[in-house]
Parts: structure tokens; C-alpha cells; sequence
RNA sequence: GGUUCUGUAGCUCAGCUGGAUAGAGCAACGGCCUUCUAAGCCGUAGGCCACAGGUUCGAGUCCUGUCAGAAUCACCA
């Protein structure tokens, strides 16, 4: 509709001046809520070329748009906005008309996100990269492209060789069936253990005189590690089943946490059986002197011509580092699906990283490295600061998600909901509330900000909130419901003799909105859009619901009213479905 | 020190490629359940959009500089 008017705005300068303007020149938006009318158009961008004053210009122009564009029913004009208000029919007949044009772009898009290292639980930053990937990926879906899923699994390295030892020198042969804890759990406390053991030994060296970085590489522990991932790169047979035990506890512990946050992929990649094929592609670039090999064996990539440093890709005893790793990934990766673009989910913290990747790929030879998107987001902060593991800050990603269930119980019993479900029932919709809260909580705000967590206040369930908005959807199919009870089936043809108000006129507006905030929120890859948008028309629906009586009006406005608010439920439940929350029937 | 990101109400966040008088929620205060779900609706109060310049008809938005915070610049991942 916008173009339409754009086209005809076009035509009116060119009947009235003689003038040629471009389209980029016609600024059509939405009218701002102060003012009467649908759209506004801005002569300021064109008005010197039609040599009129503003307000002149826009009065002609409304006049010429009204005499003819039927769609048009009448203008005002402040200052040089010319406000334009589209007839009340037009926009009835636009709910009415069923639109199903699914765009088929079908351009493959591979998608990384989770990526988690397997030395260590699911912790609140976790939790954010989960449901911004999931989101993306269904948001991207939705556009047309064919979304590949993917994790990798950071399952090699040193990382995991400290929790090994760690596991090896005080475990006493412990497990999750013995100790009955969560294996991602149990692993991590083993890793927490031996940093503070290697702290302890650093401490030691540092009061016998030795510096602090002396001390980080000659306490024994270090060295034990060290000594454990070359083990590991070798194949000791020993190393290896010890590695693939705690791992498959890590993942036993993963799929449960997955689950919980209703997470999928399509394929998981491990790091053990890619960082090979970056390892020889690595020692390819040497070959063909795009590498540099050091006197001590150590391989690095000169990027100083692209105002960078250095950057090591294998150490001097010929073990591989992250950057190997992801270049055997990402080769692997293009091989297999030919994507147009492959976009990875990946903290900011990591932006250096990503683009050295691109640089170095692209070094070697890798035409697709320019395809490489690197999606940062923002860290999860508390009050106080940053999240350390090693304080015992980290706000566990299951924990968290058994709160915020816990939460909805508290609720619902207080405000006497749900009493008359069964207790499956009632289980599942406290989960779908829990999660929603927090899901929302995390999505709304703009992916590439940090964010504030507040574990004492917890997440709030009024207001700007997941549930605010599940609820509504609630109440829409309770009247749904109730309709139907009532034997009301036949409300959805056009209904004749009805002149929305204009509370339902804005209704329908937003919800035509829904498609270019779909676009745009694939384009900007950004959820945070999708869910702002969702609040707004949950906010619109409530002050209708609030203010118009829809069920026990009678005829043709009746059917009017169930029928966009049905329409508004379908979009609110699309809306969430984009950010991986599913919404209740009742609540 | 270099690079990148951020700075909007007491707090958490919106603000579309520059457009009219900067918006929500929470917290505070005051109203609304004999009518379809009050997890709702309405109202009051709360702002030098970090600061200073510049670009122009017009700047929270773009440019430059300053200040503050964060990330990163590892033979960690």
C-alpha cells in the first residue's frame, strides 16, 4: 500500500510541476498516533524541486491524491506532512484477503550456534546463543532460505585434558550413576577442581621466586595436561577412553538441557574430526608459502598487510590451536551442503577471531570465505559484573529453567489458575509459561548488546514479558472456545454492512505489519524485532478486548470481532513460534 | 596503547534507511472485576537521549573529538 501511494505521490508531482522525482524521495511511513490519518507523506526530501512552500505542496497534493486514488478518503496537512487516512473498506477487505505467497528462495544457509565445549555445564550465556540460534534459524526458514542447523562440538583440546586429569588424579573412579549427579555437571566440577589445584601450584612457584607468566607455564599440573593432548593427538589408547567416557557423560548431560530449551540441530559437527583436515590444509599453506613455518616448527599466518598481527595456527610440538580447528569446520562444512552463506552464532568476544578465519581462508584460497557471517551478540552480565565460573557466579542454564517453572507454579496458584487441570496439563503449561518468560526475557533485547541479569529479582511474568503475551493468546482462544460452544461457526466471510472503529482499524494495521517485520527481522537477523512487535500487538488486542464487548455482541459485528481476533492469535502464535516460545491454550 | 561494540526515565529495554511534542515495562502513587480470563485495562509522576562541536529545512539517529563502560589484541577456547 505504501508503494501504491509512493507511485501515485509520484504521479502528483509530475501532473501538478512537471517534475521527476525518485522513489527514494517519497518517504511514506505510518502516521504517528497524535495526529489523524493512516500515512504520512514527507514533501521535505522533493521541495526543492517543486519550488512550493511545504504546507502549499502537501495541500496540493492531498487534493490530487483524493480526487484520484480511491483508496484515499481524506488528508490533512501540519507543517509539511501531508496526513493521509485510507478508507475504513479498504482496510476491512485487507483482512479479509487471504495472502499465502510463501517466498522460495531456497539458498542454503548453514547456521552454527550452541557450540559448547564439553569440559563444562550450560551456563545463562549459553542459554542466549541457544534461542538466538534457534530463533534465527526458524526466522530464517520462514524467509525462504533452507536453514541447515548445525552444532559443533567442542570436544578436543586442553580444555578438556584439565578435567581429565583432574578426573584421573581424584575422581576414585567416581561417575554420574555412582555420585548420581548431572554428567556435564560432574565433568565441570573437575574442571573447576583443577584450576584451583593449579592455581595452588602457581601460588607455590610464584612465592619460590618466579614470575607470574613462569608460573602459568612450569607448574606441573599445566605441564600433565600438555603432555595429555599431545597424548591425545598421538591416540594413546588410554587417554582416548577416558576422553570418550567424560565426553559421553557431557552429552548425556547436553541433550537433557537441549530438551528443556526444546533445542535441535540437523547435524552435529565434533571438533576431534574435523581439526585434521584443518591440520593438513594448514601444512598445505606452508607448501604453497601462503604460511610461515618458525624455526621452532610453530605455523603462523602473517596478516600484517591486513593491519593484524600474527596469528599461530599450530604449536611448536605440533598440536593443533581453535583457529586449525575451525578451518578444517568450515572447509568440511562448504563441502557438504554448497551454502550461499554460513552464518555462526558466536559471543563478540570472538569477533577478533572470526576475522582472522575469513582473512586466513581466504589466504588459501577459499572464494566462499567472503559468505562467512560471524552473528556477535552480546555477553549476559549480572548486576555485579561478569559471570566467573570460578567464583561460583554462573547462573546454571538448568537451574535457571527449574526457576522459572517453579516461578509460573507460584504464580498460577496465587492469581487460582489451572486448578481444574490434571496435573499433566497443568505441568506443561507451567513449563511452556517458564520458559516463555525467560525466553522473551532473552530475545527482546537487541542481539548485539550486552544484557543485565538480575538473579534476585528474577524474570517478571507482567507487563513486557513472554506471558504477557502467551495470556493474551489465552483469552483469544478461550473466545474461540466459547464460540464454538455457542454454536458460532459461520463468522469468517466478509462482513457487509460493518465500519470498524478505530481501535480496530490499528488492529489491522499491525497485524498487516507482520510480513515487513518478518522481512526485516531476516534481514537484520535480529529476533529482538520479531518479539517487540509481538508485545505491541498483544497490547493493541488487550485494550480492544478491554474496551469492545466481542461474543455478546450480536450479527455481523460479532462475526467481525471473533474474526480478527482470531487473526490476531494466529499471528501472535506465528510471531512466537519465530522465537521458539510456544504459547498455551489456556493459562 | 591499537581495534571493535555500547552509553536513552531510579532499574530493564524500544525508538525502522535522518522526520512532527523521545516511547514501553518494572518499581512508586491513584483508579477499574454483577459483562467474553484482572498474568489485564486506565491515569499520575519520572528525560540536558554521556558531553562538545559539525553536516541541513530537520539529529537520539550521520561525521569528528572528548569522557565512561565492555570485549579483544595468547603456543586458551
Amino acid at each position: 500500500m505504501e508503494i501504491i501511494l509512493q507511485k501515485n505521490v509520484i504521479k502528483a508531482i509530475k501532473s501538478l510541476y512537471n517534475e521527476d522525482v525518485n522513489p527514494e524521495q517519497i518517504l511514506v511511513q505510518a502516521t504517528r498516533k497524535e495526529f489523524t490519518g493512516d500515512l504520512t507523506v514527507n514533501v521535505f526530501p522533493f521541495i526543492k524541486q517543486v519550488k512550493r512552500s511545504p504546507e502549499i505542496a502537501a495541500e496540493e497534493i492531498g487534493k490530487y491524491l483524493k480526487e484520484n486514488l480511491d483508496i484515499v478518503d481524506s488528508y490533512n496537512v501540519i507543517k509539511g506532512f501531508l496526513n493521509i487516512s485510507i478508507s475504513s473498506e479498504y482496510w476491512l477487505k485487507g483482512l479479509y484477503e487471504n495472502k499465502t505467497e510463501t517466498a522460495v528462495k531456497k539458498e542454503t544457509v548453514v547456521l552454527e550456534f550452541s557450540s559448547p565445549n564439553t569440559n563444562k555445564p550450560l551456563h545463562l550465556g549459553h542459554v542466549r546463543n541457544n534461542l538466538l540460534g534457534e530463533s534465527l534459524a526458524r526466522i530464517l526458514l520462514a524467509d525462504g532460505f533452507d536453514v541447515k542447523k548445525v552444532n559443533l562440538v567442542n570436544d578436543r583440546g586442553i580444555h578438556i585434558c584439565k578435567s581429565m586429569l583432574a578426573w584421573q588424579k581424584w575422581g576414585n573412579g567416581i561417575t554420574p550413576e555412582t555420585s548420581g549427579k548431572k554428567g556435564d555437571k560432574l565433568v565441570g566440577d573437575f574442571y573447576v577442581l583443577f584450576d584451583k589445584e593449579y592455581k595452588k601450584q602457581q601460588e607455590e612457584l610464584i612465592s619460590q621466586g618466579l614470575t607470574k607468566e613462569e608460573a602459568e607455564n612450569k607448574a606441573p599440573l599445566i605441564l600433565e595436561a600438555r603432555e595429555m593432548l599431545l597424548k591425545w593427538e598421538n591416540d594413546d589408547k588410554e587417554v582416548i577412553s577416558i576422553w570418550k567416557m567424560m565426553n559421553r557423560w557431557v552429552y548425556a548431560g547436553f541433550d537433557i538441557t537441549y530438551r528443556n530449551l526444546d533445542i535441535s540441530f540437523d547435524k552435529i559437527y565434533y571438533e576431534s574430526e574435523t581439526y585434521k583436515l584443518g591440520k593438513d590444509t594448514v601444512l598445505k599453506g606452508i607448501q604453497s608459502n601462503v604460511l610461515i613455518k618458525k624455526s621452532d616448527g610453530s605455523v603462523w599466518a602473517d596478516l600484517t598487510e591486513n593491519k593484524l598481527d600474527e596469528k599461530l595456527l599450530l604449536r611448536s610440538d605440533g598440536t593443533s590451536v581453535y583457529m586449525t580447528q575451525d578451518i578444517g569446520t568450515a572447509e568440511m562444512r562448504y563441502n557438504e551442503y554448497k551454502p550461499e552463506k554460513m552464518i555462526y552464532v558466536v559471543g563478540n568476544e570472538q569477533i577478533y577471531h572470526f576475522n582472522v578465519l575469513k582473512i586466513v581462508l581466504e589466504k588459501l584460497g577459499f572464494d566462499w570465505a567472503k559468505n562467512i557471517v560471524h552473528f556477535s551478540y552480546g555477553m549476559v552480565e549480572l548486576p555485579e559484573g561478569k559471570m566467573k565460573s570460578r567464583e561460583g557466579t554462573v547462573v546454571d542454564a538448568d537451574d535457571l529453567i527449574d526457576e522459572m517453572v517453579a516461578t509460573a507454579r507460584e504464580m498460577s496458584t496465587e492469581l487460582g489458575k489451572l486448578e481444574d487441570f490434571s496435573s499433566e496439563e497443568k505441568e506443561n503449561i507451567l513449563r511452556i509459561i517458564g520458559l516463555g518468560a525467560l525466553k522473551y526475557f532473552i530475545l527482546k533485547v537487541d542481539p548485539k548488546k550486552n544484557m543485565v541479569f538480575n538473579p534476585k529479582e528474577s524474570i517478571d511474568f507482567n507487563g513486557n514479558t513472554g506471558p504477557f503475551i502467551q495470556y493474551t493468546y489465552a483469552r483469544i482462544n478461550s473466545l474461540k472456545t466459547k464460540a464454538d460452544d455457542e454454536g458460532i461457526l459461520e463468522y469468517k466471510q466478509y462482513p457487509a454492512g460493518i465500519t470498524p472503529n478505530d481501535k480496530e482499524i490499528s488492529l489491522i494495521k499491525m497485524l498487516r505489519q507482520f510480513e515487513s517485520v518478518k522481512k526485516e527481522s531476516a534481514q537484520k537477523l535480529s529476533p529482538a524485532i520479531i518479539a517487540n512487535y509481538a508485545y505491541d500487538l498483544a497490547k493493541e488486542y488487550n485494550q480492544f478486548y478491554h474496551d469492545f464487548i466481542i461474543l455478546k455482541e450480536s450479527g455481523e459485528l460479532r462475526n467481525f470481532r471473533l474474526y480478527l481476533s482470531e487473526q490476531t492469535g494466529r499471528i501472535i502464535k506465528e510471531a512466537m513460534w519465530l522465537l521458539g516460545i510456544e504459547v498455551p491454550v489456556r493459562m
